[in-house]
DNA sequence: CGCCTGATTGAACAGGTTCAAAACCAGTGG
DNA sequence: CCACTGGTTTTGAACCTGTTCAATCAGGCG
């Protein structure tokens, strides 16, 4: 497991407990912790009772099969929430893609907290159901479109959007190998519905196109 | 749409509040609403504002893409709560699998609601996302060995578990053919693994062999 | 400039789907 | 009680999409 570059325990067990700010606040939480990328937040079976905020980065959920492989639940973006759990361990791993800071909060057990917490709950829910339907039901095509539909929604629809994981990443989120990814980004641009920057950027050309197919 | 055994609209609309029972207490709550199988409880789009504890039956919970393919993302059983939503309109449609009996209470917007509802919230994002390992990184034998695992323990541990739904419904819960569904369970049978007392029971014989394939 | 990792491309393969037919089961009526 | 009937499940065979294995290519960093 990497180190994080400030010290991830000393954090967490920070004595001094800092006003509770709004879960939807957009300002930086105190405190916050940096990480390299490819380190460990935690793991799955760690005790949980904090949750985070993405500042800057990314950052990848998700589980392990005894043989290694590996399905990635969710990615967090700047400004999204994750880390709380329905008990007090964590289910899941959760990594740093890129160079990463997160503010971190220290869990109360106040109402204050659940009436914060449970829309962030009950919204991550909806899209992990969301994602149940692409995973169980659609093609690869359909798979790479919904997710670039949906990373570009999440960066405000912009035209170009950015991806900060790696295509292994991408087929742990989705379902499929590397290679077939790869040979869905092709398909697309050989088709004219996308173009590819380079490895991490890619430009959405025929946004009506790309809807129709991830749903 | 059927219509309920007793008009769903009536009891939703119902002005009398009863007092609020605990959403864990295990006894029946007021109103009561009975629908017969294949009934929808309620529909993707819907104003949400309700939530339900199964008495006795079985529901399924599902999305539908454009051309009719279905992912149910859950079952719920007797005893389970669903019908919490994100907004106020329903994500996916939610349908007695048979005759069913759901306790409806109309969603107050108290704190209490709120540290009730989280953990619920919290249980089923974490299902939802372990049911994403299911999907996205596991092959038909251990989809099944999986499902059967899962209800095994939701149904007290026992080596007989009861299926209230058809084959199409757990295919399109396991995002495989009934076809598929219906093979995988032969195959089971053949090496010893389970019986097959008839269509909708099952008998568990080795436990550990099922439970090692669905991990 | 060269190395090393990640991405792309190719070809053979396999697991699950599709299409089709037979078997089974539950419910109904004689 | 038994036969009929409609729908569901099982079984079979051909097919297809995505995987696997392997080689080439690209790009970032020392």
């Amino acid at each position: 497991m990497h180190a994080p570059t400030s010290s991830r325990i000393s954090l967490l067990s920070h004595s001094v407990q800092p006003s509770l700010p709004d879960a939807f606040d957009p300002a930086p939480l105190q405190p916050v912790s940096f990480f390299p990328a490819g380190a460990e937040i935690y793991a799955q079976g760690e005790k949980a009772g904090a949750f985070y905020q993405v500042e800057f980065g990314a950052v990848r959920i998700y589980r392990l099969l005894a043989d290694g492989r590996r399905q990635i639940s969710t990615f967090h973006l700047a400004g999204e929430t994750f880390g709380f759990e329905a008990d007090a361990t964590h289910h899941f791993f959760a990594e740093a893609i890129n160079a990463t800071a997160v503010g971190v909060l220290r869990l109360t057990t106040g109402a204050d907290m659940s009436r914060q917490l449970l829309p962030l709950a009950l919204k991550g829910l909806t899209r992990a159901q969301e994602h149940l339907l692409v995973l169980g039901r659609q093609n690869a095509i359909e798979r790479v479109a919904a997710f670039l539909v949906d990373m570009a929604e999440r960066q405000g629809g912009l035209r170009q959007v950015e991806l900060p994981m790696s295509r292994m990443d991408i087929g742990d989120y989705l379902g499929l190998t590397i290679e077939t990814v790869s040979r869905v980004f092709t398909r697309l641009k050989d088709k004219g519905v996308i173009r590819l920057l380079n490895l991490r950027s890619i430009e959405i050309v025929k946004q009506d196109v790309l809807q129709t197919m991830g749903e």
